[in-house]
DNA sequence: CGACAATTGTTGTCGTCAACAACAATCTTT
DNA sequence: AAAGATTGTTGTTGACGACAACAATTGTCG
């Protein structure tokens, strides 16, 4: 899809006139070399294409994945407080601010004082937040199948039992 | 380490006197549900973690990810233009922008007007960049090591096998 | 009990990063 | 030669992580 290097792309100090030279910076055909074997790069490239298939998948509904992982975790844990939505999913809790501002708007979510600690928030889902996030986990479902597609059943099951760990 | 959540966090509509209620949302233990069996969520826990090794392992030359794998490119395909370089490691050109002005003003990196396109540049490593890099790899190296002592040193090899299609 | 420390939610700043849009200079195509 | 495409550049926007500071509230400890 990307036909971006279709000619050769570098001056190269030999001759460019010859088939030979040109090949090799073919498009797609730069050497990586010491790149591949890194398992960050790999990762890093996995981690963009599957937020990317997540993001479009999720599209009509303008859920994205910070969001969809903030409403699935109130919606397991209902009456957990901020700090404790936070830790769990490695986020600031001064950015879960900004998330639940925006989700509280959407109706999805409630804030509810806590009366045994007046500091914080009880987290919970509307009705409508309840509703919504079925209808996000079907959709989160078929982005999954994507990925099946996309790097192998077998391998996507070893690859979630890898990073268990990471949860 | 992390000691946040040493009491219950929620106002359960649920008696709380209980024993049973509150251990649910002792630390570390809040559900994720649904969560777990997202490869999209394992995958960003995992490649937060392996991105702040490498950041810490490299801390020392000041050299992130994305600029070790510009340097690594450029070192194994001297000539190459910034297109060919941003299409290769899936960077916009508009951000390699800055990510070459960063590299050349620390003398690793030349920008050398090509005179076959005269609107491209043919980027090569300085010799000073060629030492630092091979620095660099060895600090790699060793980032790589944390890795397979973190997942296993087979379980890294497969993960990278499942994702050599993302290159 | 009362001073002091810690926690929670909030606001703000800073830097990284992806996604676009616009532009001048320079090819390529026709 | 004119029209279109490409390259490098600058700029904007928005998501995101890392910090710092603050008021309100709670916990601790002398």
């Amino acid at each position: 899809m990307d036909r971006a290097i279709h000619r050769e792309t570098g001056s190269l100090p030999r001759k460019r006139a010859g088939n030979g030279a040109a090949r090799r910076n073919d498009a797609d055909q730069i050497g990586l070399d010491a790149l591949v074997g890194h398992a960050g790069y790999a990762v890093r490239r996995f981690q963009i294409w599957i937020f990317q298939d997540f993001i479009k998948t999720l599209g009509g509904v303008d859920i994205r994945p910070t969001q969809y992982s903030v409403l699935t975790v109130i919606g397991a844990n209902p009456g957990l407080s901020q700090m404790a939505v936070a830790n769990r999913l490695g986020i600031e809790r001064a950015r879960l601010v900004h998330l639940l501002d925006s989700l509280e708007q959407r109706k999805y979510v409630k804030r509810i004082k806590s009366k045994a600690d007046r500091r914080s928030h009880a987290l919970h889902l509307t009705a409508q937040g309840e509703t919504a996030l079925a209808k996000f986990k079907r959709l989160a479902a078929e982005h999954e199948r994507h990925v099946e597609a996309k790097i192998g059943k077998e391998n996507r099951e070893r690859l979630l039992q890898i990073l268990a760990g990471f949860t």
